[in-house]
RNA sequence: GGGUAGGUUGAGCAGGUGGUGAGCUCCGCUGACUGUAGAUCAGCCGUCUUUCGACUGUGGGGGUUCGAUUCCCUCCCUGCCCA
């Protein structure tokens, strides 16, 4: 179990159980999901997006309509992503310099500034529980030099972010980067973790590395990050197999779109392992989704019905999906610290590993026992 | 009954005026998806073969020709117009 242990964020719309996973509600929702619906699934924390939200409808609209939590209808804790992902994911629609970002909007080509200034003015604007420090992710196969060009810009936009930020209300984490670099990785955490930010996220991973890449990189990451109590998010991670890889190197926080996205896909994440109900198999299944489960669809639908909602596509079938994926994982985070507790761990992740495929083990045992 | 336009691989089409028709879109089958430009994308989708490739296929039958989807005859089927 390794450096497993269990928490609770304290913010101004609820505390959060950790470990803990997060939906992804980029736009102001969690894709076919009412407010009703992530309560009903047990999620307790979402997020949104700065970059998103600030194009559309814009950051001033929310913060006019009453801040994010109250224009989207969701009372409980959100932590909103500063935009750097989309440096990212957007790399053909931006342009980086040493003081920002220059977007095309992917909306309609228009010019966007994001600078770590705008950043959080905007999240501020949202009111978001969680701030995220504004970043610039790469793909960590690119060359070293500039992996560690981004890592010392992301260094000195995390120190402009705590410095124009001005919420007391409002946390902000800072995001460690350096790719799959275990010298850039501890030089990134001595960098982050020596800032006054509420909390520690780790970015970068999850991004095409191996998953032996990504767990020696956490291990790098929590043997630099010692005894520090604060909280500690490992960004756009994961599937059902990484989440015991983060939670046995210390990680709180868990966020990804892939339980929303696949569901809308047609994959379905159950006790028994994933199923695609799109297969011709699943046409005449009246079994539930998942017997183990006790969420709305699993309650009363069956697999053949899902099965016809995606050939028809209908659009309950990509509300069904969903919200029986997100109530699959975060049961499974909630078993997962259930089981920390109990001692159980090791057969539970010996479990889920079965139906989910490995952790990603690194070359070397690490943080094998207690 | 007369006239006219047609009949192409599950569906809908493209093409083809005597010399290699397996091309498209649906449907179907399978896979992928990790801080959401994603209810998306990719592969397959006549038969045999893992691949290369081989073979078959333009409504049926017949004819002309070295060679017919193309030209001729005949039959069947469908739409429309006339009676």
């Amino acid at each position: 179990m390794g450096r497993t242990r269990l928490g609770r964020l304290q913010t101004p719309h609820g505390a959060v159980d950790t470990p803990q996973f997060m939906p992804v509600g980029t736009q102001a929702t969690v894709k076919s999901l009412t407010p009703g619906d992530l309560r009903a699934s047990g999620t307790q924390i979402i997020l949104g997006n700065t970059y998103h939200l600030s194009l559309r409808p814009g950051h001033q609209r929310i913060a006019r309509l009453g801040g994010l939590h109250r224009f989207m209808g969701w009372d409980g804790p959100i932590l909103t992503d500063s935009g750097g992902f989309q440096v990212f994911s957007l790399a053909h629609l931006r342009r980086v310099d040493d003081d920002g970002v220059t977007f095309a909007s992917h909306l309609d080509g228009s010019p966007h500034r994001l600078t770590p200034e705008l950043a959080m003015e905007i999240q501020e604007a949202l009111g978001s529980d969680v701030a995220m420090s504004f970043d610039q992710l790469v793909d960590a196969t690119l060359p070293p030099l500039a992996v560690k060009e981004a890592m010392e810009r992301t260094h000195l936009w995390a120190e402009r972010c705590l410095a124009s930020h001005t919420r007391p209300d409002q946390a902000v984490f800072g995001i460690v980067q350096g790719g799959v670099d275990p010298d850039l990785r501890r030089r990134s955490v001595a960098a982050i973790a020596g800032l006054p930010f509420d909390g520690i996220a780790v970015g970068g991973l999850s991004v095409g590395e191996s998953k032996a890449q990504m767990a020696a990189t956490l291990d790098v990451v929590a043997d630099a990050l010692g005894d520090d109590p604060r909280p500690r998010y490992l960004m756009g991670v994961g599937s059902p197999a990484d989440f015991f890889a983060g939670v046995e190197r210390g990680i709180d926080l868990f966020d990804c779109v892939l339980p929303t996205r696949v569901a809308r896909n047609g994959q379905l994440w159950t006790s028994q392992g994933k199923l695609n109900l799109r297969n011709a198999r699943f046409m005449d299944d009246a079994e539930p989704v998942d017997p183990a489960c006790s969420c709305e669809t699993c309650r009363n639908h069956s697999r053949a019905y899902l099965a016809h909602l995606f050939r028809a596509e209908e659009l309950l079938a990509y509300r069904l999906a969903s919200l029986h994926n997100v109530t699959y994982t975060l049961d499974l985070m909630r078993r997962i610290r259930s089981a920390v507790s109990d001692g159980s761990y090791a057969s539970l992740r010996e479990v889920v590993q079965a139906q989910y495929g490995s952790t990603g083990r690194t070359d070397k045992p690490a943080l094998s026992g207690r």
